[in-house]
DNA sequence: ATTGACATTTGCCATTTGGCGAATTATAAT
DNA sequence: ATTATAATTCGCCAAATGGCAAATGTCAAT
């Protein structure tokens, strides 16, 4: 292996599987993912999905958002804690109160509330501007 | 909206679609992805790969690692979510989907949450259980 | 009612992924 | 050298994804 060569993720699955001391048809037993699947990702001649990533990470000893970084399906890890602060910039926080009471009902409900919400929106834009000072 | 259900993948994009009052034909604009396929995830006729996620987290306000931990692709949510979401604990947890659509609201509407939350709670106890049931 | 613009859905097909089973290669034992 | 076993690769195809173009639905204006 060329050492001034940038690795492809099939030769990083490869090199991780064999630092491991795994042979492709182990790695498949412990992810179940099928050897000659497993064999193609190594060599370049498939990509693989999400799916089969997250089945590998474990057995290679990867944090699966490495992993889905280095497959680039996720920026990295990084500049994804900026967008985060970004992401509040609208209403900033969330306010504890109304978080507490929601935490306090079933997810279903929880989501259910934001569907509500989501119409009352929808209605909302409908009013006039003067009607709504009234 | 059933409120007793939980959404699925699609449904929650299409929710947050609706709520960042985009038409399918301006989120596929500004993500890259064909409305037809835009429209086939949210029917749940298509389940979007991880690349597809990826193109539409930004437009539609999600941070990639909660999107793609809401497909199932991840296991752990984000971690910045999921530490407000400890922070709150009064008994129960905060689904990260629920605090991250409420958190980009002002908090006139995050309150206004309450007032839905206990206006469902007061339908739900003029309806009968079995009622409740159907 | 019709018309036009816009939004969503559907038909179709190219491409890619992923696994089964067979073929080939590599390795160890004799 | 041969033989047996393990490991990897290859042929093939089903299933799923994703986009183009057409069809259908929705809404506002006339």
């Amino acid at each position: 292996m060329d050492s001034g060569k940038i690795l492809s993720l099939g030769e990083i699955i490869r090199q991780q599987r064999l630092m491991m001391s795994l042979t492709q048809g182990e790695l498949a037993k412990k992810s179940g993912v099928s050897p000659s699947h497993l064999g193609r990702i190594e060599k370049g001649e498939r990509f693989p999905s999400a799916r089969i990533l997250r089945r590998i990470a474990g057995p290679l000893g990867f944090d699966e958002n490495e992993l889905f970084a280095l497959a680039g399906y996720l920026s990295s890890p990084s500049p994804g804690i900026a967008e985060e602060g970004a992401s509040y910039v609208g209403g900033g926080r969330l306010d504890p109160y109304v978080g507490k009471v929601l935490s306090q009902e079933p997810v279903e409900v929880q989501r259910a509330v934001i569907g509500v919400l989501s119409l009352l929106k929808g209605i909302a834009k409908g009013i006039p501007q003067e009607r709504l000072k009234d």
